[in-house]
DNA sequence: GTCTACATATAGAGAGCCTACATGTAGACT
DNA sequence: AGTCTACATGTAGGCTCTCTATATGTAGAC
């Protein structure tokens, strides 16, 4: 289960697991993988940029650690990140809404 | 609420959107906007192209017909295109269910 | 000495969705 | 007659993002 379909909603993903807690690149993998039950396997090529992405447009800001011998680069939710995510989250409940009613349509409930 | 957001949907709503009756194009864009109460306005030049690349690979079929002196290509749901459907039905309830868990986790339950 | 886990990064490809434009009929209204 | 809207299909080109593949390096286990 991984294909392009990701497309459009990384950002909110990425946005929802840092809104608890600061996480660099790594990290943030393992939990978008646990958090959805490995469902989603995202490589690494495609989480990278994104962050940077998102931190060039001021969703987030990083700063480096090292952490037992190891160079982390922590990523952090601004303000403006904040209030991003909550706009993809209500975004994303009209689109899987919209998505739903037509892919699973109810039958009529009984007249 | 239209953005690229859509990438990797779109032949599940074609496929579902045929699913029971045979549409031209145009009246897939108007049932699409119609079966999501108006929150799916797929451009023209998104449906055509798409229907025809999933003509290419087999999912569906077309003839023309000319009503009121319109021409209008019809098309209707092959065997291949039904299977397809199941999968991609099921493929979305994993997808929306694998980014809901991540975007939209619910608090613990009470131990 | 090698292997795996941890950790970050970039280049290049590929897919497909969108904007904009082109074309044409039918019917209503002015 | 002329214009406008709804109906109807189609293509070209751009753009953005995700993915694959590759590169680099440390730490610890075997």
């Amino acid at each position: 289960m991984n294909t392009d379909a990701l497309r459009g909603h990384m950002d909110a993903l990425l946005l929802s697991v840092l809104e608890h807690e600061p996480l660099h690149g790594y990290a943030i993998i393992e939990a978008l993988q646990e958090r959805s039950g490995g469902v989603l396997s995202v490589p690494t090529g495609t989480v990278y940029p994104a962050l940077r992405r998102l931190e060039r447009i001021g969703y987030l800001d990083s700063e480096w650690a090292t952490v037992g011998g190891r160079r982390r680069r922590t990523y952090r939710l601004t303000e403006a990140g904040r209030k991003a995510l909550a706009g993809e989250r209500s975004a994303w409940q009209t689109f899987a809404g919209a998505i739903g009613s037509v892919l699973l349509p109810r039958r009529s409930p009984s007249p």
